[in-house]
DNA sequence: AATCCGGGGCT
DNA sequence: AGCCCAGGATT
């Protein structure tokens, strides 16, 4: 494991030779870097250029923020996002004028306090303005650690939250706080992105856990809850007047993609068919006649990384269904059914089916 | 601890 | 279509 001491030297000579060009750079008016942070908050910093430009030209201090109209900020603020935050500006520099005297707070602490600065901007402000030694932790920093490290944590907790801020201050460079913390954002930002990192030309790939053991798309964890899409398919068993099955191929681009399937119908809604003609309400995929009859035939659920299928399965008991199917289909009778690809979901219900005949 | 806030860039 | 971004406030 690198050591902080080495860590921070190999990190600021990397940063000397990797300059970025953005107006806030090297920015010292604890004002302007109160706005830079701001502004790049769940921003990338080729987006919120033009925004700082413009802000500081029409907001060059804090009174002036502190006496601007809140509509002429937000005006400012306009396509940026994330709107609170130009409100929470405003809050924040009548604060300062008011109890802070106008003096623009220095500590850690009392930037906390400040509406729209947490954690990460109070360490950045400090720590660019003043070189205090609070690490700052963003995406960033946590991507970095996370990789350098092998650090199997999740960020968006609590817990997580607290143990990267633990370690990010043990691998702070405490003489130079300000540069530290800038130079591990901007490696974040430009060698060791989120994805497809620049690992070859990296200083540290000797020393990166995630290079190391090739887990660099594995990190940082994140156990952020996906969203479960429900899925309802309704299966339906055809057979023709000869005693063959109605099967038919995949090709849309979605899951099972070239695999076959029995004739079916999707339902964004858990439901279930339970007569022809609301069947043939659903779908003009096929058509029968009226002495036709509709079978449950059971039903599975399957779970896949992001969608949750519900299958329901059907047998329908028809007499003259042939000329009135899509060509799309076709049919296959019973015994060939081993020769085609079908989802697990399906292969298992036909199996049933074959064997109890 | 989970949810919301927003627009843009990327694969 | 999802994921991510120099996060923070609210519930």
């Amino acid at each position: 494991m690198i050591t902080p001491k080495t860590f921070s030297k190999k990190l600021l000579q990397w940063s000397k030779s990797n300059p970025r060009d953005y107006p806030w750079i090297g920015e010292k008016d604890p004002y302007k870097i109160w706005i830079s942070e701001v502004i790049l908050q769940q921003t990338r910093s080729e987006q919120g250029k033009n925004y700082y430009e413009n802000f500081i030209k029409k907001f060059p201090t804090v009174r002036a923020l502190a006496d601007a109209t809140e509509d002429s900020i937000l005006h400012c603020w306009k396509g940026l996002g994330y709107y609170s935050r130009a409100r929470n500006l405003h809050h924040a520099a009548k604060t300062i004028l008011v109890k802070f005297q106008g003096k623009f707070p220095k500590s850690y602490e009392e930037l906390l306090t400040l509406k729209g600065i947490g954690e990460y901007s109070a360490a950045a402000i400090s720590s660019f303005a003043y070189n205090s030694p609070k690490a700052v932790v963003d995406g960033n920093v946590v991507r970095v650690l996370s990789r350098m490290l092998g650090m199997e944590i999740d960020f968006h907790t609590s817990a997580g939250k607290l143990k990267f801020i633990e370690i990010a201050n043990s691998y702070l460079d405490k003489e130079n706080a300000g540069a530290y913390n800038q130079a591990i954002m901007n490696f974040g930002a430009v060698q060791c992105m989120p994805r497809q990192p620049d690992c070859l030309n990296c200083i540290f790939s000797q020393n990166c856990f995630a290079y190391q053991n090739n887990c660099i798309d594995k990190l940082p964890v994140r156990n952020k809850k996906i969203t479960l899409k429900r899925r309802y398919i309704h299966y339906f068993y055809l057979v023709n007047s000869k005693g063959e099955i109605a099967i038919h191929q995949r090709v849309k681009k979605d899951i099972w993609q070239k695999l076959y399937e029995l004739p079916a119908i999707e339902t964004s809604k858990k439901m279930e068919f339970k007569s022809i003609s609301s069947i043939e309400k659903a779908t003009d995929l096929f058509r029968f006649s009226r002495n036709s009859r509709v079978e449950n035939y059971g039903k599975t659920v399957q779970k896949l990384s992001h969608q949750e299928i519900h299958a329901s399965y059907y047998c329908l008991k028809t007499t003259h269904i042939d000329s009135k199917i899509k060509p799309e289909f076709c049919f296959v009778k019973p015994e060939n059914l081993v020769n085609f690809a079908f989802p697990k979901i399906l292969s298992t219900f036909l199996e049933n089916i074959i064997n109890k005949k």
